[in-house]
DNA sequence: ATGGTGGATCAAATAGTCTT
DNA sequence: AAGACTATTTGATCCACCAT
């Protein structure tokens, strides 16, 4: 008898659903969710090499039903990324940014504008590297302001004709109170404190900058 | 071109549950 | 209790927008 003789079975899985193996490797199988029969290469496998319940389709939108379910987490995730590219701190998480949303109350915490397309902004920004992706570098601000602000701080752009017409006193100062809390400081040392972290930032750029030089 | 943001998608990793 | 299986979470990327 022949050894390389196709040997095929046809097999019932956990759940009572066709699954059809050539030599003991699946060949089709039945989706769980579509109900049809597809080729093994149209299901996506796990890590330890089982093969998904659904076809790649229908994980795919079960997926994105998942994301746009999980909007917030994915924005955390997004600026914890982000930190960690960039080797900044990243330990931003869930909590801490359903708590800023809350407090923001759909208000820009710059501007003090009413608006239901809030940002994620750095106070100081992931670029220097210092403060990174943490409970007490992130506020939540309006488009213009976002757009205005870029790559600077928050007390340059403050101190920048960028700022002008975009910061509501009150709010600002609501905002950094909450951000000095955040740090467990009170608002002074918590200027300091980005200040220092400011200096730091420029001392790591010039670290670099030298050693690209003697490079 | 660059550096900040968000939205979406894909596939892999990890966490958790069920069977035996 | 281990291994088979599934549910959920995460990382990586690509795209678009906007103002220097």
């Amino acid at each position: 008898m022949n050894t390389n003789e196709k040997v095929f079975e046809v097999r019932t899985n956990r759940l009572g659903r066709f699954e059809l193996y050539q030599n003991g490797k699946l060949v089709q199988k039945v989706c769980r969710t579509c109900g049809k029969v597809k080729l093994a290469s149209e299901f996506l496998r796990y890590t330890q090499g089982h093969y998904r319940p659904d076809c790649h389709e229908c994980f795919n939108k079960w997926q994105r039903k998942y994301i746009q379910e999980n909007r917030d987490l994915r924005t955390v995730y997004r600026q914890r990324n982000r930190a960690r590219e960039v080797g900044a701190p990243d330990n931003y998480n869930l909590e801490d940014y359903l708590e800023l949303k809350a407090f923001a109350n759909g208000r820009c915490m710059i501007s003090g504008k009413k608006t239901d397309n809030l940002q994620v902004e750095h106070v100081q920004t992931l670029s220097k590297r210092v403060l990174g992706s943490t409970k007490g570098n992130i506020i939540l601000v309006c488009e213009e302001v976002n757009q205005a602000k870029r790559d600077m701080s928050l007390f340059e752009f403050l101190q920048s004709e960028r700022s002008r017409g975009l910061v509501d006193r009150e709010q600002l100062e609501r905002t950094i109170r909450y951000l000095a809390d955040a740090n467990g400081m009170t608002p002074q040392e918590y200027l300091d404190f980005l200040y220092r972290a400011e200096e730091l930032a420029k001392d790591i750029k010039e670290f670099f900058e030298n050693e690209n030089k003697a490079n």
